[in-house]
RNA sequence: CGGGGUGUAGCACAGUCCGGUUAGUGUACCUGGUUUGGGACCAGGGGGUCGCAGGUUCGAAUCCUGCCACCCCGACCA
């Protein structure tokens, strides 16, 4: 017997706990809270990484690198921003350690060595990356600055999940500086549009693209902006974010510019970053329950060939057969493994590879050699066919496109499913007990009644969408006026 | 941070209530052989600070105290 995981009805999120680790994308450290991403998950990482790092480029962005420490007094100096993040700031207090006079062997913190002035490891970097754009900018030719930074960040979380929340994990962050309010909107749009359209296009994740309300907002910002995606269990998960912070931390770092007039202004800025958060979207939207499902446009491997032998002889033939295969397609930019152990039967391998979500499987085995054919399989719906061999090198693109538009379609749908319009307080309860999902309803737009349906149906607004159209309606707590609908969902 | 639960081989667990040979099972691992078109079989073998630290006892995985970690529920989480 191999690995097996729990299936998704029985138990959601022991599932995806369990097919995180039989999968190898991560596992937990022995750092409370922290995780270990494993070669397989990481490289999953590594080809989102790649694609957003290229799209950040395509619009005109730089990477930069900015420190792990943020000195106490620059983080407390935007103030919603430092309250907002305060509660789970971890801190540096003290440089060095020593041998402890009463234990040998061990080490205690050398109370001589106390910092003189704290450092808090950063849970976001506008503090920091402001403190020093004050030094970049003084004339609006020095803008605006596109600068972006992949970077790990610490929230010290109490409850944590593997790649859903954990303290430390790694992400990007953009951090742009404009002239005027119409560029650093501008700004804050566009990265929202690339986010939706990498959710889309690699992950074949279909997202809402919204607004936060005031309530969801991040501390700081004049207004956030997000896309919001389904996940399997009815449960909504934000997958990225997009924040206009109009002058918020200029005014607060005095970050100021002499306009073409010459007359001194504050700075406009917008900040937006993903993270490894998207690992989780990425396997509860697709997966079932024999294990992950990945869109080939993000997949470390796209074809695994298992070969089927008795013989040493008929192994040396099908691996002939194989390598011309494999490098064809290789030849084409497609990453192919050679499952060529012997020591597995194939259907452990092909249990093994499903586990790992590889979009296509071919089987090559003594009975193909003579027909010239090898078996089919894609990952998405399981179906199996045999292929003449020299169909394989135009029909395994076809097929991988195929895979990719197929599980963003099938995401698709099940979100479109999983949204509801709800006109009255009690449906709206019932369908988040019975069905969840997003909840398309009415709100009259203040904290209060934000605060009080959180309260009493842990459903939180996750957007109001920025196609919502306008649309008189009651709202669905407290019966006043209100112009369009919000989403509301439970979610991660 | 509060309530509950669990820590025994890489993993999953039994044994703990009621202390007493050499701590066991499945799986994984290693060797040899037979196998190989959906998670093979037989035989042999290796692997254990029983979470950590104290205590009680002739004797502790087992009883007591403290600590740590993890899981579930809640609070928290922009």
């Amino acid at each position: 017997m191999g690995k097996e995981i729990p299936s998704r009805s029985e138990d959601y999120s022991l599932w995806y706990n369990e097919l995180v680790k039989k999968a190898d994308l991560a596992e937990h450290s022995d750092v409370r809270g922290c995780m270990v991403i494993k070669p397989y998950g990481y490289s999953i990482w590594e080809k989102m990484q790649q694609a957003l790092d290229k799209m950040f480029k395509d619009t005109g962005h730089s990477n930069a690198y900015f420190p792990l420490f943020v000195p106490k007094s620059l983080f407390e100096a935007e103030e919603k921003n430092a309250e907002g993040f305060a509660k789970e700031c971890a801190i540096v207090t003290h440089y060095r350690l020593k041998t402890d006079p009463n234990n040998k062997g061990k080490l205690i913190v050398d109370p001589e060595a106390r910092l003189e002035e704290e450092l808090v490891v950063r849970p976001t970097s506008e503090a920091i990356i402001w403190n020093t754009y004050k030094k970049w900018i003084q004339s609006y030719r020095d803008l605006p600055i596109l600068v972006n930074q992949w970077a790990n960040v610490v929230r010290w979380e109490m409850r944590t999940r593997l790649f859903l929340r954990t303290a430390e994990f790694l992400w990007q962050e953009g951090h742009t500086a404009h002239a005027t309010a119409d560029d650093a909107v501008r700004e804050t749009v566009q990265m929202l549009d690339v986010y939706a359209d990498f959710a889309e296009n690699f992950m074949a994740l279909p997202v809402v693209k919204g607004r936060k309300s005031e309530g969801e907002r991040f501390p700081g910002a004049i207004d956030t902006y997000c896309i919001e995606a389904m996940m399997q269990d009815g449960k909504a998960l934000q997958a990225g974010t997009s924040h206009f912070l109009g002058q918020n931390f200029a005014k607060a770092f005095n970050v100021q510019f002499t306009s073409k007039e010459g007359k001194l202004e504050h700075v406009w800025g917008t900040s937006w970053g993903v993270s490894t958060r998207l690992m989780g979207a990425l396997i509860m939207a697709h997966s079932d329950d024999d294990g992950l499902v990945l869109p080939p446009k993000l997949a470390p491997i796209h074809v695994v060939i298992v070969p089927i032998f008795k013989t040493e002889e008929e192994f040396k033939k099908i691996t002939d057969k194989v390598t011309e295969i494999s490098s064809a397609l290789r030849k084409q930019g497609y990453a192919v493994k050679y499952d060529s152990r012997d020591t597995h039967k194939p259907g452990f391998k092909f249990a093994e590879w499903e586990l790992k979500g590889v979009p296509v499987r071919l089987a090559i085995g003594p009975r193909d050699l003579e027909n010239g054919t090898v078996e089919v399989a894609r990952r998405d719906t399981k179906e199996k066919k045999v292929m003449k061999m020299d169909e394989i090198n135009t029909a395994i693109p076809a097929l991988l496109d195929d895979i990719q538009n197929n599980i963003y379609q099938k995401a698709l749908s099940y979100r479109n499913n999983m949204t509801t319009e709800v006109n009255s307080y009690d449906e709206m309860k019932k369908l988040l007990d019975e069905k969840g999902g997003f909840i398309s309803a009415h709100w009259d737009g203040t904290m209060e009644t934000e605060a009080a349906i959180k309260e009493e149906t842990k459903a939180t607004i996750r957007c109001i969408p920025l196609d919502a159209k306008e649309e008189e309606g009651k709202c669905i707590y407290t019966g006043k006026l209100s112009k369009r609908r919000v989403l509301f969902a439970r979610a991660y």
